[in-house]
DNA sequence: TGCGATTATATCGTGTGCGATATAAATATG
DNA sequence: CATATTTATATCGCACACGATATAATCGCA
């Protein structure tokens, strides 16, 4: 019977830390100059693939719930990237919507994930693979919570 | 020219990222039995592997700088699981060592570990595989910034 | 010896994340 | 058609995470 635990270099959620911190720390500066923060760049990268979505949906491509998205939006919309507006046909609900300003700054992400792309690898298949490799990883995990 | 941005399940840093919430969420009731948070699992995984070490040497184990780490290990401290004494002979340094029922602890996260283990998958062999192309990821990426 | 530079930690302000709870609008049900 | 339930966001409190800055101890060098 082990009675230890496993170090941290055998830890597979230290590993997954580890990395989304490095990427983190990569992305800030990039992001900076645009005057996006991480999670509000996945924010846009959701607006970008299709804009015009409430709140919830939102949350549910993140993976995040009002209490993180609600302030989050705010700041946003406090900087220009995009409007919240109540749904007339069911006021409960908020449309997030790109503002002019928003969608033009997708010109520029674009270079962001190229300097982002480079830094992983020279080999995009390898990423690809790596990438999918990781999301039946996530997927495997969330169906056991 | 590609003027766009690739959608969120393409992107390698989206896949980190909620490999990383769904890690954690899977954990967080598990470590709640035990009274720790994720960060604060991480801290005592590496104390259990070497106790005993200034503040300086866990932020370097865990790449988390003292802004963080010091409120966490007063957070740590006050629930009993680690002291934080200055060093007699350097007054600059803290030095930091698992109490009587931190050391105890360690017994009660082995099963955590295999938990998420079983979560992670059937096969081993293949996570461990997975976990060391993260970070060859994770030093590509280190390198990079 | 004295004092500027370096080192180890701590503090401050801002921005995520999340559990718990609140609020208001829409829907279901008797 | 009135009210209980559900749904969509929002608010609150706490715990990370980090850039910038502060503080105190030690070191280096004239």
């Amino acid at each position: 019977m082990t009675r230890q635990t496993l170090p941290l270099d055998q830890q597979l959620c230290f590993a997954l830390y580890s990395a989304n911190h490095v990427m983190g720390r990569l992305y800030r500066p990039l992001l900076a100059k645009l005057g996006l923060t991480y999670p509000q760049y996945l924010v846009m990268l959701a607006l970008w693939e299709k804009d015009n979505q409430p709140v919830g949906a939102l949350g549910q491509a993140l993976a995040l719930e009002t209490n993180t998205l609600t302030p989050l939006l705010k700041r946003m919309e406090g900087a220009g990237f995009l409007t919240r507006t109540r749904n007339p046909e069911d006021e409960r609900s908020v449309s997030i919507c790109l503002s002019e300003k928003g969608r033009a700054l997708e010109v520029d992400a674009v270079d962001v994930g190229l300097c982002v792309s480079a830094a992983a690898g020279d080999d995009p298949g390898a990423i690809d693979l790596l990438r999918e490799e990781i999301k039946a990883l996530t997927e495997r995990l969330k169906s056991a919570s």
